[in-house]
DNA sequence: GCTTTGACGTATG
DNA sequence: TCATACGCCAAAG
């Protein structure tokens, strides 16, 4: 477990309840802009035992990552919807679930990262 | 070492 | 909205 893995998974758990975030918003909350693919793949090594809302991790799209039909897939469905978010065909509506710009501030609480 | 392989993202048409 | 191209880079083989 390195430093960059830590800081991701500091950033995943930092998405509250009810609300999904991007795998690029993600890497760039742990301060490695750019490598997206660095969070799904940490994701897929996750063991099992590991506590994370990896569920509320999507796509920039809003699209699940995972495999269509798939266990995870599914699983990810329904612990989304567990906490109110709405899922429909693979895909949450990011304009209401999403954290995004002054919203993406407020909750994880990043004013200008001054030094 | 080199190549392939991804729970990805942005740009472009 | 769909497709293609390119960037990204840690593991696996």
């Amino acid at each position: 477990m390195n430093n960059d893995h830590a800081r991701i998974y500091a950033a995943i758990a930092a998405i509250p309840r009810g609300r999904v975030a991007s795998y690029g918003a993600i890497a760039a909350r742990a301060g490695l802009p750019g490598r997206a693919r660095l969070v799904g793949r940490l994701l897929g090594e996750t063991p099992d035992g590991m506590v994370l809302p990896w569920y509320r991790v999507l796509r920039a799209s809003g699209q699940i990552a995972l495999p269509p039909g798939s266990r995870g897939f599914r699983e990810q469905c329904r612990l989304l919807r567990a906490e109110g978010i709405e899922v429909r065909d693979g895909r949450v509506p990011l304009s209401r679930f999403g954290l995004d710009g002054d919203l993406d501030r407020a909750l994880w609480g990043l004013p200008d990262e001054s030094p």
